[in-house]
RNA sequence: GGCGCGGUAGCCAAGUUGGUAAGGCAGAGGUCUGCAAAACCUCCAUCACCGGUUCGAAUCCGGUCCGCGCCUCCA
C-alpha cells in the first residue's frame, strides 16, 4: 500500500507522492515566540515529527521548513512593556522552544527560519503583489484585496461571495475596505518598532512570512503544508491568496491539519486553570517520553483529550515495551530459529507500516506492536522462542522506535548511580542465598524508594528505573 | 447560521468499498515466584438515539440529540 493523507483541500484521503523526485518539500507553521509553548502546540509539533519520520521511513527525503514568528502584535506589546528589543524578548522563548523540542525528541527541520530575517523578501513580495493590483494602501499600511482573488475560500470551503464590504463591525484598528481583507504590511503606531523599507515604515503582517519563506526555500509549489486546524482560516487561506496571486501556481498540493488538544475534556485556557506548558509537566516529574507517547498515540486528526490519567497510562504502556526489550536482551534462549515466530515478526512489521501509511494511524500501529509483544512473550513463556528470534525482534522494536522514539529513558534524574544499584543487588543476592528474605526484601524496597525496580529471573536479578 | 471534526467497554482509543467489535490503561480471578516484579491465561462493550435498506450494519440511507473547532488573534 502507498502512503495516504487526508487533504484539507479536497476533504479526502489521497495517495501521496512528491511532485518531483523523492524529496518531500514541506512547510509547517511553527511557534510565535511570545511565551513558552504549551502542550497543545506540542501536539501539533509532535504530529509534524511523526510525519517527518514516516515520510523518511517510506523512502523519501525531506526538505522541511518551519518558521519561527518573532514579530507580531503580542510580541511587540510584551517587549515594549518590558522595555526590551524584539530580539531580546524573543530570544528567550526561541531558545526555550528549541530546548522543549529537544526534550520531546522532535527532529529539527532542515530549515528553521525567522520572520525577522526575511523582511526584504517580504517587502519584495508585497511590491510584486501591488504590481499585480492585488493590494491597496490605507494610512501607511498595505492590504490584500480579497475581492481580486476569486478562489478565496477554497481551503476552508467557505463561500465568501455573499460577504459585502463593511458588512461586519470593524474589529481591527486599521482601516480596511473589506472585512476579509488582511494586512500585508502594518504601519507602526506610536512608539512601536519598525523597519524602514521601500513600502514605508512598518512591520509585516502575519501571513506574508509563511508564503515568502516557504517559496524561498522550497519553490512555488509545496508538496505538504501543515499546521493546526485553527490555522485553516484565515491563516492558510490567506497564504494561498498571496502565494497563488504571486505565482499563478498551486501553493501546496497537500494540506495537513492536526486537531485540537483538550485538557480533561475541556479546551485548554489560562482562565480555566488547565493550561500547561511542557515545562509545567516536566516540573511535575513527568518524563518527556511519556508526554511524547501520549501526544503521538492519538491519530492527529482526532481531538486528543490530554489527562493525567492518560499520562500515567502512557508511562505504563512504555514500560511494557521496555520490559519486553529488556527481556529480549537479558534472558537466555535455546539456540536456533523458530521460523513461525520469524514470520510473525515480519507480519507485525507489515501491519505497523501499513497503519502508518494509512494517514498516520498511530493508534493502529501501536496495536500491531503490542499484539506482537504479547505473542512473543507467550512464545518465551512456552519455550518456543529461540535465540535466533531475538535479533529480528529487537530490529522490529528499533523500527518502531525510529518513529515513536520512547524506548530510551531520558537522562536519569538524580538518584543512585548504576554502580550503587549493582552493589546493593549483590548484597541482596548474598542475603537471598542465605535465605535471609527479610534483608533481601528490605533492600528491594530501599531500591524501589529510589525508583529502581528489581526483577528476579532465571538468569538472576535484573533492574530498571521506574518511569513516570 | 455557514464550514469542518466527532459521539465505540471505567478511562484513552482502532475499526466505516457491510459479514457477528484491535490495542493500551485500570479492575477481577488464575499460573509462575521464598514473597514480589515481569510475563502469560481467563473474564469485563453490540458500537449516542430512532427509523429504513439488506440474508446480514458500528460500518449504507433518512431523521433526532449531544460535544468540539473555525468563521476576530490562536497549534
Amino acid at each position: 500500500m502507498a502512503l495516504r493523507f487526508y487533504n484539507t483541500l479536497t476533504l479526502r484521503v489521497e495517495e501521496f507522492q512528491p511532485a518531483r523526485d523523492l524529496t518531500v518539500r514541506m512547510y509547517t507553521c511553527g511557534p510565535t515566540v511570545y511565551d513558552y509553548a504549551h502542550i497543545g502546540n506540542f501536539r501539533t509539533f509532535t504530529f509534524f515529527d511523526i510525519l517527518r519520520r514516516v515520510l523518511r521511513d517510506r523512502g523519501f527525503r525531506l526538505d522541511h521548513v518551519m518558521n519561527i514568528t518573532d514579530v507580531d502584535d503580542k510580541i511587540i506589546r510584551n517587549a515594549t512593556a518590558q522595555g526590551k528589543s524584539l530580539e531580546e524578548y524573543t530570544r528567550v522563548y526561541t531558545e526555550a522552544f528549541l530546548e522543549d523540542c529537544k526534550a520531546l525528541r522532535l527532529e529539527r527541520p532542515e530549515h528553521l527560519v525567522r520572520a525577522t530575517e526575511h523582511i526584504p523578501e517580504m517587502v519584495a513580495a508585497i511590491r510584486a503583489l501591488s504590481g499585480k493590483q492585488y493590494t491597496y494602501e490605507s494610512e501607511g499600511s498595505t492590504y490584500y484585496r480579497i475581492a481580486s482573488f476569486p478562489e478565496y475560500g477554497k481551503l476552508s470551503h467557505n463561500d465568501f461571495t455573499g460577504i459585502k464590504a463593511g458588512a461586519r463591525v470593524e474589529v481591527d484598528t486599521y482601516d480596511k475596505n473589506d472585512a476579509r481583507d488582511f494586512a500585508l504590511w502594518k504601519a507602526p503606531k506610536e512608539g512601536e518598532p519598525f523597519w524602514e523599507t521601500e513600502i514605508g515604515k512598518g512591520r509585516p503582517g502575519w501571513h506574508i512570512e509563511c508564503s515568502v519563506m516557504a517559496m524561498k526555500y522550497l519553490g512555488e509549489t509545496l508538496d505538504i503544508h501543515g499546521g493546526g486546524v485553527d490555522l485553516i482560516f484565515p491563516h492558510h487561506e490567506n497564504e494561498i491568496a498571496q502565494s497563488e496571486a504571486l505565482t499563478g501556481r498551486p501553493f501546496a498540493r497537500f494540506w495537513l491539519h492536526s486537531e485540537f488538544l483538550l485538557v480533561e475534556g475541556q479546551r485548554m485556557g489560562k482562565s480555566l486553570g488547565n493550561y500547561y506548558t511542557l515545562r509545567d509537566l516536566l516540573s511535575r516529574g513527568y518524563q518527556p517520553e511519556t508526554i511524547r507517547y501520549l501526544l503521538a498515540s492519538v491519530p492527529y486528526r482526532k481531538a486528543l483529550n490530554f489527562t493525567f490519567d492518560g499520562l500515567k497510562s502512557a508511562a505504563t504502556a512504555i514500560e511494557r515495551l521496555r520490559n519486553f526489550r529488556l527481556r529480549l536482551q537479558t534472558d537466555a534462549y535455546p539456540e536456533g530459529m523458530n521460523e513461525k515466530l520469524r514470520e510473525r515478526t515480519r507480519s507485525a512489521e507489515r501491519d505497523f507500516v501499513a497503519s502508518l501509511e494509512d494517514d498516520l494511524n498511530t493508534a493502529e500501529a501501536l496495536a500491531a506492536v503490542f499484539e506482537y509483544v504479547r505473542d512473543m512473550n507467550t512464545a518465551m513463556d512456552s519455550g518456543e522462542f529461540r535465540a535466533g528470534n531475538a535479533g529480528p525482534a529487537l530490529d522490529l522494536l528499533a523500527h518502531f522506535d525510529s518513529i515513536f522514539e520512547v524506548l530510551e529513558p531520558s537522562a536519569a534524574a538524580a538518584g543512585l548511580s548504576d554502580e550503587e544499584v549493582e552493589k546493593l543487588i549483590a548484597e541482596r543476592n548474598r542475603a537471598r542465598r542465605e535465605r535471609n528474605f527479610a534483608r533481601s526484601d528490605e533492600i528491594r524496597q530501599e531500591l524501589l524508594n529510589q525508583g529502581i525496580i528489581l526483577e528476579d529471573t532465571r538468569e538472576g536479578a535484573r533492574w530498571k528505573r521506574k518511569l513516570s
